[in-house]
DNA sequence: CCGTTAACCTGAGAGC
DNA sequence: TGCTCTCAGGTTAACG
């Protein structure tokens, strides 16, 4: 489900509620996730103290007193729930999919607090969690990765340096996360609309200019999905009524159809499966040839 | 090395 | 009501 803005908001809320916590107990009902949970990873968390709770890119990283780190990744359906143990609803403030009411066949790792626990939920199981005894290895894990779009990194030198000569088309790269990283479906349709850029576009073709608006709408538009409290798809809205308001804000995603958004234009949005995704675009304000 | 495809899963929604 | 089909916010092994 998540992307960057997504997830730093399920950061966000499980700082809230378990940061400076102690672990008490884990139930794993069901391990199969993406990768197998860890056999040893009840023992490593129970009685640890989350001392502090991170994101890189759509990762979330707790780091624990014991100088364990866990990295969880949500996949596509991946929530947590946060259940008190006297009120017998669950509630989803932490969760972005879909139906608050998931079914319990799903609740795959229960972590308990001294006060409540939280649930992982998954149904299609694309999620997982993984342990790294120390900070070194857990430095290692992500410099596989590509920087983030709100990096220095990020920057003219470093887009000329990978796309140049490229054949693969820029909605690829956006994708990639060994390029850049954060960014998903959504969002790599929503950035190259703002940029004017049409998804097919070579790579290689690119001029600064292009990296110029990639580099700038990238970061506004995930700032400002972080601003709404991310995207939500459905009629989502939890018993705390949070829910993330940024798809009334998409220009393309999901407006197959659709009159396109820019001034003056009359195009229709199209849907495109490019590389086995859905891209979204308006075939006037994103031109092949430029 | 490069780029593409299929596969991993379940559930929702469309069409019949 | 129910069947079948397609699609879904992600990643990556396997292939040509």
């Amino acid at each position: 489900m998540p992307e960057l803005p997504e997830v730093e908001i399920v950061k966000q809320s499980l700082i809230k509620k378990i940061k400076s916590k102690k672990i008490r107990k884990i139930i794993i009902k069901n391990g199969n996730l993406r990768f197998k949970v860890a056999k040893n990873f009840s023992s490593i968390l129970k009685n640890s103290k989350i001392e502090n709770i991170s994101r890189f890119s759509k990762y979330i990283v707790l780091n624990l007193d014991n100088n364990y780190s866990c990295i969880i990744h949500l996949g596509m359906s991946g929530t947590f729930h946060l259940d008190m143990k006297k009120k017998k609803k669950l509630h989803t403030n932490l969760s972005f999919y879909q139906s608050p009411y998931l079914p319990k066949k799903h609740n795959h790792i229960h972590i308990y607090f001294d006060k409540f626990k939280i649930i992982y939920n998954d149904p299609r199981r694309f999620g997982f969690f993984k342990i790294f005894n120390s900070k070194k290895k857990l430095n290692n894990f992500f410099l596989n990765y590509g920087p983030e779009p709100f990096s220095k990194k990020f920057n003219i030198k470093y887009l000329n340096n990978k796309l140049k000569g490229k054949s693969k088309n820029i909605k690829n790269y956006l994708l990639d996360q060994k390029f850049v990283s954060g960014i998903g479906n959504i969002y790599a349709s929503e950035i190259l609309f703002l940029c004017k850029i049409n998804p097919c576009f070579k790579s290689g073709d690119l001029k600064k200019n292009h990296y110029k608006k990639i580099i700038f709408f990238s970061r506004k538009v995930l700032k400002k999905a972080i601003k709404m409290g991310g995207s939500t798809i459905q009629n989502f809205k939890n018993s705390e009524g949070k829910a993330g308001s940024f798809q009334k804000y998409f220009k393309v995603y999901d407006r197959e159809n659709k009159v396109c958004l820019s001034k003056k234009c009359q195009g229709k949005i199209i849907k495109k499966t490019i590389s086995n995704r859905s891209s979204f675009y308006c075939n006037f304000c994103q031109k092949l040839s430029n």
